[in-house]
DNA sequence: AGCTATTAATAACA
DNA sequence: TTGTTATTAATAGCT
């Protein structure tokens, strides 16, 4: 379609090269607009010159990344390079890794058991008293901190409540008649029960 | 170019616009071919049809994926960084999901409970009772199987001895003089042990 | 860049 | 679909 036939090669002339890479490149541009607007097609074009200028042309009801996407699911080609197949690798290990403790937790949880042999059963039976041994010991420590923590509390709550006893028994009188009963009572009903002197259960320790 | 000039606006005869995709997309497909050829140019051409069927050209000298890298390269355009990044978050949340399991693992084993208070521990403790009842009603079911096929073993090895002294005591003497004792020891080595006449432990059940 | 003779693509029809 | 053909569209070689 010109003055002459071509042959479909390589044009040798440089200029020439250009010249008709300029004219063709305008023309696919169109064609591609004009199928996509005449039959409802989705094109992705892109062109790059050979001496690296780039076109392109994306129907405009779509983008790049969608027709490529569409692209990978219909060839089955893999387009992302290898960062992208690393981490799809990275999700892949994490997610078995994930499985397997799953499935451990489960265990351990005494769900999904059927399947073990006698032998996994024991090795089971095993790890959790062993747990269990480890918790049971760290109660006691927190028990014993507790207690002794009470004890010392009791210890802070009988002086306190004496030197009160002291208070009252030395102003109690003069203030008896202004009410102070009353604010008194107020404020021992703020007092935090910790600091009441309540007998502990004396067989605390041994009922654990 | 046709018998008629036509308008470039959607075709609305679905079967005329079918007709029009396929032709153009031919032409279009042989375009990008020949700008690749007479203009040493890199093409890469993607078409989808209105029905979803796929067409594509990529020039020889080059790849999809090279020219993926140059347009994005060229354009500043990212193609997959919001894939790269979705895949980021997947994996991020996937190592947290894998975390906090390690952790409760870890603690079911009885470790890293220091900074546990005294009602988690509670609950640990509690999930672990849980557990290990789970298992040992198992493992029980496991051995009362397993001392059920015992007993159904011993009762068979019973009724086999008994058939077996009865052929000895047939047969028996005819065949002393030839081995046969001798052969039958190796014989009886063979059986496996379940098979012989072994008395259970009497208190074996009790014993669990 | 324009121009235009010529070839190539294709719309309508079969 | 596929092929034919009258017509339009694209473009090669020149300015």
């Amino acid at each position: 379609m010109g003055r002459g036939k071509i042959e479909i090669k390589r044009i040798e002339n440089s200029s020439n090269r250009q010249v008709t890479y300029s004219k063709r490149k305008n023309g696919i541009l169109k064609k591609a607009n004009e199928i996509t607007v005449l039959c409802d097609a989705q094109v992705s074009l892109i062109i790059f010159s050979a001496s690296g200028k780039m076109h392109h042309y994306i129907s405009p009801s779509t983008t790049l990344v969608d027709i490529l996407e569409r692209y990978h699911k219909t060839s089955g080609k893999t387009l992302w390079d290898a960062k992208h197949e690393n981490l799809n690798n990275e999700i892949d290990r994490i997610k078995k890794e994930n499985d397997s403790m799953q499935i451990e937790l489960r265990h351990l949880k005494g769900e999904d058991i059927t399947s073990l042999n006698y032998k996994e059963l024991m090795a089971l039976e095993d790890a959790l008293e062993n747990g269990l041994g480890g918790i049971r010991e760290k109660q006691m420590e927190v028990h014993r901190r507790c207690r002794r923590n009470g004890k010392i509390l009791e210890e802070e709550n009988r002086e306190l409540n004496f030197l009160l006893q002291q208070h009252l028994a030395v102003e109690g009188v003069r203030e008896v008649e202004n009410g102070f009963d009353q604010s008194m009572r107020d404020f021992n009903s703020q007092i935090p029960f910790s600091f009441r002197v309540q007998p502990l259960q004396p067989n605390l320790q041994e009922s654990m």
